[in-house]
DNA sequence: TCTAAATATTTTATGTTTGTAATATATCGC
DNA sequence: GCGATATATTACAAACATAAAATATTTAGA
């Protein structure tokens, strides 16, 4: 029996599914807190928001370009929900459409030329308030935090897929 | 000198700066996945949307009701957003208005008999899915994380003070 | 004390992002 | 070729952010 077991028999007022609740919440907490400052930065910094951000860095690590459906997945967005963006970076000449000779349904999005060079000012930005704001975290911390997340993601996915 | 500057000084291809984001990526990816999940089991199950049931949260842990902007606080969502999730509950009687005598500029939100009948049923169920989502983080790793991420908060909070 | 400026609280206005559902078009399997 | 599937867009409503406006309170100064 571990300690856990023997408090809940105690009667302590922190139940294992309680601190998993609290777990939750600053998971949550912390990511729109991340999530507050970058888009402030990107907005009176670069004139971009945050999801736009988004796209554009999903297309940076694919000289290629990648088609709508692969862009919602990456970004876990809907994919009625790409086509806005998508039309907004068009309209700033940052991406483009591609119409791929093999499949006449879908587009390949890519950055234009431009889109490219100012994305990679922004992403050197970005990365640098990342730092800052994640200092606390050393690699050994890090590295842990990011296989259990990985863990949690695989088993809600795989929970997702059942229902 | 520690391993990671050693490693650097090597050229490895992971610096700390770029393991920070790569913790940030996985931050934001699980709290993505988990609250589509917690979207998509509300609406079906409850026919509520996630905002609101956050609203609900925060109202039910003070029984005297709080304010809009103590609600847009700790939702870390804007203040003229939660007017019109407030409305919404408004109109199906889960939440009401109070002006408090003391200050005519605010109002006090309060759940209603039926609000607080309807979220502790509701809330049974969420803790039981983040329970499931949860499960393989212990007492001690959800401690760590979570005092961890306090800290991670705390210093968001400080730097967005200073700018 | 009394009034004007500064501050606080909320709502409204506008635009972007989000989700779900329905639709249009193209591809694939049979 | 035809039905099933895949890809993207459109339609609609909710949620979000920022900025401006409306109202109430507080503070400071004459």
């Amino acid at each position: 029996m571990n300690i856990v077991s023997k408090a809940r028999m105690r009667g302590s007022p922190r139940p294992i599914s309680k601190q998993r609740l609290r777990l939750w919440l600053r998971l949550l907490r912390s990511s729109r807190a991340i999530e507050s400052q970058l888009r402030e930065r990107l907005r009176t910094k670069f004139s971009i928001t945050l999801p736009q951000f988004d796209v554009m860095a999903a297309l940076a690590r694919s000289d290629e370009g990648i088609t709508m459906t692969e862009l919602s997945r990456q970004l876990m967005v809907s994919n009625g929900n790409v086509t806005g963006i998508v039309d907004r970076l068009v309209a700033e000449k940052l991406v483009l459409r591609q119409a791929p000779v093999s499949d006449r349904r879908s587009f390949i999005v890519r950055l234009t030329p431009k889109g490219a060079s100012q994305f990679s000012v922004i992403a050197k930005a970005h990365e640098g308030w990342i730092d800052e704001m994640l200092v606390e975290f050393g690699s050994v911390e890090a590295e842990s935090i990011i296989s259990q997340l990985d863990g949690l993601v695989r088993r809600v996915r795989a929970r997702e897929a059942r229902s």
